[in-house]
DNA sequence: CGCTTAATTGAACATACTCAAAATTTGTGG
DNA sequence: CCACAAATTTTGAGTATGTTCAATTAAGCG
């Protein structure tokens, strides 16, 4: 039963909460909205590239994107996720004329392309919009800083751990209460955590002998958060 | 001679450039300045700590700051520099109440504290003034996560390397024209680069054995900066 | 069912860290 | 300006962590 687009609302009529657009009255959601495309992203595919010239603003309907940039040698890491009412692409329209990022569907999804020009229209007419923008902004900045210190400062273990804790954050977890609501290869937790696949392996190993995680297919889930947190070097 | 606090002049007479204030008119400038706090910082000495409750809107007026971050065991990281013109502290004001580092005068240091509200009231009349803070935000985000790759992706040689290149293009050279302008010591640099002070005393060496760099006292001059670039591993 | 992709395991190796000690520089008070 | 204390830089050697590379097993998919 594949998705359609025209699953995809209007932007008055989107059900997404906690969006950077609850700002918006429902005439300012008609402006947004108009031009807009929605799109169906199957799985892996690529909605826009790192490097690519900045051809609109992307916002997530429904689905799991990663953001990942691509280092000197080839080899990818993940800097930020993009989910359900998430906002992609909009630092291309603040500073450089690029995509910083490469952003990937992590499982099908809809996406929503929204007119550049309409929304720094919007923004200069809304100051609780770029008031809101820069909340996330400032937010992606610090989550960005404290990744940094992760990376710089962590073993590839508290790493690991905190790749964990980072995607149950980000995605949450199934109805069962411990199970990662989202898949991922070994490889991509290991561009999250900013290591080797077959660290990543033996880490996992390593955390499930220690009864902190459990491992059934492609699903991991978290039997002891409070030792997965304590591994992760977090102590706040 | 120290240089006193009756040095800074008003926000309206403040003769620094390419600051995000550029946008506003006098008037608007006048009452930014308004309980405006003008403060000299020895070297070394904290404009503010990581964690600290917000009080105010940091500008450099002149010299230079590190921001640094405090990893789970107590180690630093420096995620970013300020220096003439620059803004510190305004995260504080979209996100969250407290400072998210800690801002260290790496020289004599003459800094304003501007009042929050003013900052505020001012971007909700100026749309001018929050676009400039975008953008800056943007920017921010950009290199945060720029330094994240090379932390995460590049040998301890290759960031040593770019160490030196970022602080070639923040701080800039003296007149010589290959002196870097600001001095630091071998921990900050490690600190920056994301590895040890022994690790950066030799890969210093390293690099003045292969005559990229010369070292005098505290001084670092770049001697080829195409083979510096070359090693940091930088090719766009 | 065969082919491709992903996960796993092992072992050798390298990078960079830790710890300790010595040399040097810097700062401060007399 | 000197002497002494403190901080910083430097060097060495041993070690651990995590990478690389190669080979194997398992899973996914048309």
């Amino acid at each position: 039963m594949k998705k359609q687009i025209s699953d995809i609302p209007t932007c008055v009529q989107c059900t997404n909460k906690s969006s950077i657009f609850c700002a918006l009255s429902s005439n300012e959601k008609s402006e947004l909205g108009e031009n807009k495309g929605g799109n169906f992203y199957k799985k892996g595919q690529v909605v826009f590239y790192e490097g690519n010239h900045s051809s609109g603003l992307y916002c997530v309907f429904k689905g799991k994107v990663k953001l990942t940039k691509l280092g000197e040698d080839g080899k990818e890491q993940v800097i930020r996720f993009a989910k359900d009412a998430d906002i992609l692409g909009y630092r291309a329209l603040l500073s450089n004329e690029s995509y910083q990022a490469t952003a990937t569907a992590m499982e099908d999804c809809l996406i929503c392309r929204l007119s550049k020009k309409n929304f720094i229209q919007l923004m200069e007419k809304n100051p609780k919009l770029s008031w809101n923008t820069m909340r996330l902004l400032s937010n992606d900045l610090r989550k960005a800083e404290q990744h940094l210190i992760n990376i710089a400062q962590k073993t590839a273990k508290e790493r690991i751990a905190e790749a964990l804790i980072v995607l149950k954050s980000t995605f949450g977890l199934k109805l069962d209460q411990k199970t990662l609501d989202v898949t991922l290869k070994r490889s991509e937790i290991a561009e999250i955590a900013g290591t080797t696949t077959e660290t990543t392996i033996r880490t996992l190993a390593s955390l499930h002998k220690e009864e902190i995680i459990e491992l059934n297919e492609k699903n991991i889930l978290i039997l002891n958060l409070k030792k997965l947190t304590k591994t992760a070097a977090i102590y706040d």
